[in-house]
DNA sequence: CATTCTGTAACACTTAGTCTTACAGTACAG
DNA sequence: CTGTACTGTAAGACTAAGTGTTACAGAATG
């Protein structure tokens, strides 16, 4: 699984802690342990699908834009990961029966697999993930 | 997702159409256009947890070892990619609320996906993926 | 005992993921 | 209107994972 996935549940959860104000890149990467630059790639996708506000110079930031029970983790998945489960197949031989049909099944199979996983993910919301956090250590 | 996983399911959908006679590992890569120690590799795993077997020497090579539809893309995912939902977390800040909690809630959440995957995955045998690889070009 | 196959280790190659540097652009503070 | 503190993004270096290839030992067959 793609890890901006993650840094992106994590991003979201630590400006989930801060509704009234505005953090850095810098304060979050450190929350994630992963460099500034790499956190600010994520959270400009995130700004770019209007889950978060951003703003630039003295006293910027980053901050929440939705509602936390409002967003959930199938909505970060679609944006970060989208087609992550999609196997790659290799160029199979067109001339034999199972490899000419064989990538045509699987893609079917694993939308399907993908689909699934959403209705699962999106019972997840930021919400919770912060009560998750908070609950028993 | 590993590619183990759909050059097992290749493997042994081929396999499935050659019930009565054995197949070389050479047949089974030019079908799924990969190199023959690769698929050895896999189909190596398959025989250890008894899926096929195989017979070394002159005529020798691979065959099914169960029933068609015994067999289910559940079982093969476990062998072949077992956590590979599982996202890889950089270790995170532990001083901090979000960093220091993110990794135990998102583990939890993402072994209860791969669950919920292998509900969705157990509902295809390969007597499936042989009817579907028959069914309309 | 030559041939045809599996089984596996070792290594080269390739690609994807990640880190880091660098710098332009924007907002604010004095 | 200039210095400082941020975001935004591109580009290159580095690293790890995946894949291809060669090599060779071991087993079955004729």
């Amino acid at each position: 699984m793609n890890s901006d996935f993650t840094l992106a549940i994590h991003s979201l959860t630590y400006l989930a802690l801060q509704l009234d104000r505005m953090s850095t890149s810098d304060a979050i990467s450190e929350s994630a342990g992963v460099h500034p630059v790499r956190i600010r790639k994520v959270l400009s996708l995130l700004k770019k699908h209007g889950f978060i506000k951003s703003k630039e110079g003295t006293g910027g930031g980053f901050i929440f834009a939705r509602d936390l029970s409002e967003v959930n983790l199938w909505d970060i998945y679609k944006i970060t990961s989208e087609g992550a489960l999609q196997p790659k197949c290799p160029d199979s031989n067109e001339a034999c029966v199972v490899g000419a049909n064989m990538q045509r099944v699987l893609i079917s199979i694993f939308l399907g697999a993908e689909e699934h996983l959403g209705e699962y993910l999106k019972h997840y919301t930021l919400k919770d993930i912060v009560d998750l956090i908070h609950k028993e250590k």
